[in-house]
DNA sequence: CAGGATCCTAAGGGATACTG
DNA sequence: CAGTATCCCTTAGGATCCTG
């Protein structure tokens, strides 16, 4: 698997030449506590902001609010607001909030294929180091 | 979670039926500021602490013990601590940490290719809403 | 060199009350 | 219903100094 190289080849696997590449502006948008799981609920069909809040278990009205926004300003997901009475906004995501989506369900494809090593890993760990401080 | 929804084609492109999956999972891992960063030098070869510190510019050496002790504990790097003098110290990735260090690539990927889309977004959306408060 | 121990602040986010 | 507006508090993380 990984080649005999030290750092000759720094941009075989790499993507980028040396610097941090687009990694940081990702997790910068998806990093925080609620916007994939925004991401994953309309990802599954258009919501409107009721049934986001009560499919996300916990989560505040304030930070759906600022969730949407967010997502909604970077073009992420398309918000319809009808003009009646009492208001009703849909929320769906455009073309690339899906393809975001997709890259976010591979990311928690390989957490639920490595789930149980790293819970394993960590056992031993705190097992090993069970003396120190 | 409520059952009575009418969601029929909840199952469809979800991969997990109505809970968030293991989404939050890795984003407790890897959402965090440095985690990622320590991942891709990482992925470049073995390193040790000094050089991941003068390569991920802006991290304190507090934050950078505990990310690759974090990642250590959770079987992501392997930790080889030479007992010279002064001492030296060795992260690498592990096989898991690799696979980790793949799918965090593939959401850089995605970075690249939507930042111009997004950043279009982003400006077209607060042209359009320079009105409000 | 590779950390440990402390101190301290910025900010993310919860709870609650109000509004169009 | 779909938000706003405040208050408040926890905590990630920076700065600094110390040690084997």
């Amino acid at each position: 698997m990984s080649a005999t190289h030290t750092e000759v080849s720094a941009q075989v696997n790499g993507p980028c030449g040396d610097d941090d590449c687009g990694i940081r502006d990702v997790l910068d948008r998806i990093g925080d506590k609620w916007t994939v799981l925004v991401i994953v609920e309309l990802s599954k069909g258009v919501r409107r902001f009721r049934e986001l809040h009560r499919a996300i278990p916990g989560i505040s009205q304030r930070m759906l609010t600022l969730t949407t926004r967010r997502l909604w300003r970077d073009g992420l997901v398309e918000r319809t607001a009808h003009p009646t009475i009492p208001p009703q906004v849909e929320y769906r995501l455009t073309p690339m909030g899906r393809s975001l989506a997709e890259a976010v369900e591979r990311l928690a494809d390989w957490s639920r294929a490595y789930k149980d090593t790293m819970a394993h890993a960590r056992e031993q760990w705190d097992a090993e180091h069970a003396g120190d401080a």
